[in-house]
DNA sequence: CGATTTTGACCGGCGC
DNA sequence: GCGCCGGTCAAAATCG
């Protein structure tokens, strides 16, 4: 937990890898979630949409083919200390805010493998949506890396997977070459 | 048999 | 102060 700020996931390989498909930056910007007026854990999303070619990104194994990422960065204010039993973590110390990622993807699958194990902690129903909200962690010891996946209403092709923290260990998996398109992400949001 | 999912309860924050 | 709401816990169930 709090374990993130410029950690990079040194993974052994795909150190710098220069040119990947992944252009997070460029194409339109429209914001997706923000449709209701309730107080949203999205603010400004500025989803870019980057058509990803059909690689081999086969993540479970049927996964999604000529997907279309839209990464969002999200300056969100979650900062809650909570926690009764578990580590107990320094009191007011410093109110870390956790910088979140939301991935929209077109995919059929909910479950989306960038190479890491995740534990399901929770599921609840989502608002203005009948499609529930599942809550994941890391399960790599120390790292408190957490992610929710959740479809849209609107579009329920649509899945959008909302990271939470970075990841302070290597991959464990090695999904193709998914680990390097993985990679990438996590450095192009490691603001 | 260990790891993971399921599911309802519980908790803290926020709006009224 | 109360109730709603989003997020998390934890015990039982299930999986491999």
């Amino acid at each position: 937990m709090e374990n993130y700020g410029g950690v990079f996931p040194c993974s052994s390989s795909a150190s710098s890898a220069p040119q990947l498909s992944l252009n997070v930056l460029d194409s339109n910007a429209y914001s997706e979630f923000q449709a209701a007026d309730k107080s949203h854990g999205f603010l400004g999303l500025t989803a870019n949409d980057m058509g990803l070619p059909n690689s081999e990104v086969n993540l479970m194994n049927d996964a999604c083919r000529g997907q279309s990422f839209a990464s969002t960065v999200t300056t969100d204010q979650t900062d809650r200390e909570m926690k009764s039993s578990s580590s107990g973590k320094k009191k007011g110390e410093k109110k870390i805010r956790k910088p979140r990622f939301a991935f929209e993807t077109r995919s059929q699958v909910d479950i989306l493998d960038d190479g890491y194990r995740w534990r399901k902690y929770g599921q609840k129903a989502v608002k203005n949506n009948r499609f529930p909200r599942s809550y994941y962690r890391c399960t790599h010891q120390g790292c408190g890396v957490k992610k929710q996946v959740q479809r849209l209403s609107k579009d329920e092709a649509v899945v959008v997977t909302t990271y939470e923290g970075m990841h302070s260990h290597p991959i464990e998996k090695s999904t193709d070459n998914f680990e390097h398109i993985l990679n990438q992400m996590q450095i192009y949001t490691a603001f």
